[in-house]
DNA sequence: GTTAGGG
DNA sequence: CCCTAAC
């Protein structure tokens, strides 16, 4: 059942804090409170426009981030390729096999002011360094290539090399695989330049994302890395809930080389993004085959997380995904022949997680309290401004500004004949699962990870003189909520939408408005999220469709999200949306429908004079009206019926079924068991026995 | 496409 | 009910 269950996204553990959006006010001083709400609503926007980005990654930012071993400046690359009209569309429908499809989405940038959105972590407790070795030793096992490594590195800050000054660097010689996988050995003093106070565990962990179960687990780690100012979102998927307190919490964090497990490296060399790409699968029902069967023999393998970052280890990944993933696949609607699946939706987000980064937005003036209270700002579109502080005096304010954030690609399959509708559902469904587990914003200062949430920017060496290019902020999966046990345990692993749920959280959920051909012209979908999280267990993001933002060149700037995988396997199980849905045309499983007595007894008659052997002709004999029911769950039903009959009445269950019926079960079973009605035509003859069954048997 | 069986 | 190997 877990197994099941945990498939992809589930969330369930994380939650997002609802908050109201802040005001635009820019005075308000608030107080704590306000505080809290402001942050909480960037937090949303950021997990807005990570939503966002997920739809929009696509293999080439993939390939290109794996390619690109090389340190950028910038996300540049990106920036450009959105800005091209067409890789800008929101969605790309592309077929898996090519493993191409991406899309980005892009979030209304949104500026903060006020250090309080920085802080996360609170309460998070540090990962473990322990926990961090497994990891890292868990990666190690992983035949990731080199270049991953490579890649990671570009990611992680961590080196000793750099210097305080520069948190990451991209180190191309620098480490080898194995020094990226060794969380300790990395740690270098610079670390501590946000957080004297907290251990570093290391660096590498933190680029290396890496994922428990491939299958179950996802990891992404993106790095954004601007040079400027970068907002970095680093999500991570932990598989076990558990566990994902404890270390993941480090891990969450952002880019910054501090601590455990995930550091993200960016800084100002910070090249792209590493992403790692999650596997959160989202195949409805095929995920759930896989985990009950032999792909489940693999998962063990990978239970230690392992990283698939870059391409190279995205290429393993997929290559692992393609023998174990083939779950991923969608059905598209309750789909009675196979073949159908050829045509099926195949939702998965394989966030290569490429995390694009965020982009900058320009200046703004920052009001703000004394104090370091900070305010959110509405930005401006366009330019590609990046996170400026001004920081005079002790009560100087610093102005933060974050653009966009870019979200990791979703790839989306879906039949041609599919309506609109049903592929606003599944993005809705995807971006949902994304972002359900809820988000917090960690801030990342010189690549190390200011945790300590009391301190006043000045303390933290936040000013508009020294580092803001070295800031930045990260989305990270917040893990307060951790695992809920929301979801009955019987959901099928997959994500399970919820109609209803769909319908009335997210109004905005029409995804595209124009038709899927001309998807690619379409601006790039804007995902917000919406406020309406309200209840913790299932927030759920609304995506409306881009409107100013697009237009105004925001878009193209926007940077890479990244989506967190699901931590825990509690989570994964569960997934943010509720289980009640019927069956859409997503649903994975069809509904039950019981067999009524006058079915019973039309499936017995047939058998009796049709044989064990021909259901389908039992089932043009008798139940050819009965769409719902084909002659395999006849057939089942038959066996079904035979195992009733024998046992005892008071192990039955469900609708009793007239014994009488019951007998005659047995007898017809019995009889065709002697004369096999399979083979030959029907050369044996039918039972004549509606009267006496039992004499049938004897026959 | 059907069957037969295991899950 | 689902999935699959066999046919």
């Amino acid at each position: 059942m877990v197994s099941k269950k945990r498939q992809d996204y589930g969330f369930s553990g994380y939650r997002i804090p609802v908050i109201p959006r802040a005001p635009r006010s820019i005075r308000r001083r608030s107080p704590r409170k306000k505080l809290v709400e402001d942050s909480a609503i960037s937090a949303f926007e950021l997990l807005a426009a990570v939503a966002g980005k997920l739809l929009q990654e696509s293999e080439s930012s993939t390939s290109s981030n794996a390619a690109e071993g090389k340190v950028q400046p910038g996300i540049c690359r990106d920036s450009n390729k959105t800005r091209l009209p067409e890789n800008d569309k929101a969605l790309k429908l592309k077929y898996f096999d090519q493993g191409s499809c991406a899309e980005s989405a892009f979030v209304p940038e949104i500026s903060i002011q006020d250090r309080n959105i920085l802080s996360n972590d609170k309460g998070i407790p540090q990962a473990e360094n322990d926990s961090v070795l497994e990891h890292t030793s868990a990666l190690a096992s992983c035949d990731l290539p080199k270049k991953v490594d490579y890649d990671m590195k570009l990611g992680m800050c961590k080196d000793k090399s750099s210097d305080g000054t520069f948190p990451c660097k991209v180190e191309e010689g620098s480490h080898d695989v194995g020094d990226i996988y060794d969380p300790k050995m990395d740690i270098g003093p610079e670390k501590q330049l946000v957080d004297e106070s907290e251990p570093i565990d290391d660096l590498t962990m933190a680029n290396t994302s890496s994922v428990k179960d491939p299958i179950k687990e996802c990891v992404n780690t993106n790095v954004l890395n601007n040079s400027e100012s970068s907002v970095q979102l680093s999500l991570y998927r932990d598989p076990m809930p558990g566990a994902l307190f404890q270390k993941h919490r480090n891990d969450v964090k952002l880019g910054i080389r501090d601590d455990d497990e995930n550091s993200f490296g960016f800084n100002k060399p910070s090249p792209k993004i590493r992403p790692f790409r999650l596997q959160p699968c989202i195949g409805y029902r095929r995920a759930r085959k896989m985990l009950t069967s032999k792909y489940r023999k693999v998962a063990p393998k990978y239970k230690d997380r392992e990283l698939f970052n870059t391409s190279d280890g995205m290429k393993s990944f997929y290559r692992y995904r393609k023998n174990i993933c083939k779950r991923e696949r969608y059905h598209w609607a309750p789909i009675k022949k196979r073949k159908l699946f050829d045509h099926s939706f195949e939702v998965a987000y394989d966030q290569e997680a490429s995390s694009e980064s965020v982009s900058n937005l320009p200046e703004k003036e920052m009001r703000g309290d004394k104090s370091g209270s900070a305010t959110i700002l509405q930005k401006e579109s366009g330019v590609s401004g990046s996170v400026k502080a001004h920081q005079k005096s002790k009560d100087s304010k610093v102005k933060f500004s974050i653009k966009s954030f870019r979200v990791p690609e979703l790839y989306i399959e879906v039949p041609e004949t599919a309506t609109v509708g049903s592929l606003k559902r599944m993005v809705m469904e995807a971006v949902t699962a994304i972002l359900g587990s809820g988000l917090q914003v960690g801030v990342v200062l010189q690549g190390k990870k200011v945790r300590d949430d009391n301190r006043t920017l000045q303390q933290a060496g936040i000013s508009q003189s020294s580092n803001l290019d070295t800031l930045g902020f990260a989305l990270e999966p917040s893990f307060t909520h951790v695992s809920r046990p929301r979801t009955p345990k019987d959901l099928p692993l997959v994500l399970q939408r919820d109609a209803d749920l769909q319908s009335s959280r997210s109004p905005a959920s029409p995804i595209f408005d124009s038709g899927i051909s001309n998807a690619s012209l379409d601006p790039p979908v804007v995902m917000k999220l919406d406020n309406d999280i309200g209840n913790d267990h299932d927030f759920i993001p609304s995506l409306k469709t881009p409107t100013d933002a697009l237009k105004d060149g925001v878009l193209p700037d926007s940077k890479a999200l990244v989506p967190v995988p699901p931590t825990d396997m509690e989570a994964l199980a569960v997934v943010p949306f509720n289980s009640k849905r019927k069956h859409n045309e997503l649903s994975q499983r069809r509904t039950r429908r019981p067999f009524s007595v006058a079915e019973v007894e039309a499936l017995v008659e047939a058998v009796e004079k049709l044989g064990t052997g021909r259901w389908r002709n039992v089932k043009m004999r008798a139940f050819e009206d009965a769409d719902h029911r084909t002659y395999v769950d006849l057939k089942d039903k038959w066996k079904t019926l035979v195992h009733t009959a024998s046992i005892a009445p008071q192990q039955r269950r469900g609708e009793p079924v007239p014994q009488d019926l019951l007998d005659r079960v047995l007898a017809a079973h019995a009889y065709w068991s002697q004369h096999q009605p399979k083979h030959g035509k029907h050369q044996v003859e039918p039972l004549q026995i509606t009267d006496s069954p039992v004499e049938m048997v004897g026959a």
